[in-house]
DNA sequence: GGTGGGATTAGCT
DNA sequence: GCTAATCCCACCA
């Protein structure tokens, strides 16, 4: 397997990076050990023309890796407490990502759930906070290229099926069908 | 099984 | 000051 080149994130609809990434291995090398996980919910977030997007309102010093390269982590706090994981879509400075919000854990168990405190497996990654938790995914990758160490992207089959729905724990722009998850995955929390 | 409130930081009004 | 792309625990059922 090999990691997915930046030109997956570009060339065609943020929607569609978001249904593709279904199933795809997201991989972090720490000095702990290796995790990784495959990715089994996604949301697309479409930058000028999306309410909802941290970069509706232009750069900001918080939002500046999404307006960066393609294919890129914009990694940011989340309720002053929890990180949020996504990923840089379409070209550099036009502000889409996909967000990151569960994982069907793979490799390094033992460590997530020493990171995520020993909590039920199925509760280690299925949450954009969780799976930062149970990666170890902080601001020190923020604007890290995908494609390298310690952070990388791995290419798999895609998933038989995918449930297209709306987006969850936002204000504004709820009405856009922009969510996605692998069909009857249990490790997808919010259906 | 479900619900309500608190934790805690950055950005925006 | 208030709100936010969240999570966890206490409490009730």
């Amino acid at each position: 397997m090999r990691s997915l080149p930046e030109s997956f994130y570009r060339g065609r609809g943020t929607e569609e990076v978001a249904r593709s990434l279904l199933g795809k291995l997201l991989v972090h090398e720490t000095p702990e050990g290796l995790v990784s996980g495959r990715i089994v919910e996604t949301e697309a977030y479409l930058g000028a023309v999306d309410p909802a997007a941290h970069t509706y309102r232009g750069p900001t010093k918080r939002n500046q890796a999404m307006f960066g390269p393609p294919g890129c982590a914009y990694v940011y706090i989340s309720y002053g407490m929890h990180y949020c994981f996504n990923t840089v879509c379409q070209e550099t400075g036009t502000g889409e990502g996909v967000l990151i919000r569960a994982l069907e854990p793979v490799d390094g168990l033992e460590l997530m759930r020493k990171r995520r405190g020993h909590v039920q497996d199925h509760n280690l990654a299925n949450g954009p906070g969780k799976l930062c938790q149970a990666l170890g995914i902080s601001l020190d990758v923020n604007g890290h290229p995908l494609q390298t160490s310690p952070l990388y992207i791995l290419d798999a089959e895609p998933v038989p099926q995918v449930v297209t729905a709306l987006r969850v724990g936002i204000r504004v722009g709820v009405d856009l069908p922009l969510r996605f998850y692998v069909a009857d995955s249990p490790w997808v929390s919010r259906k």
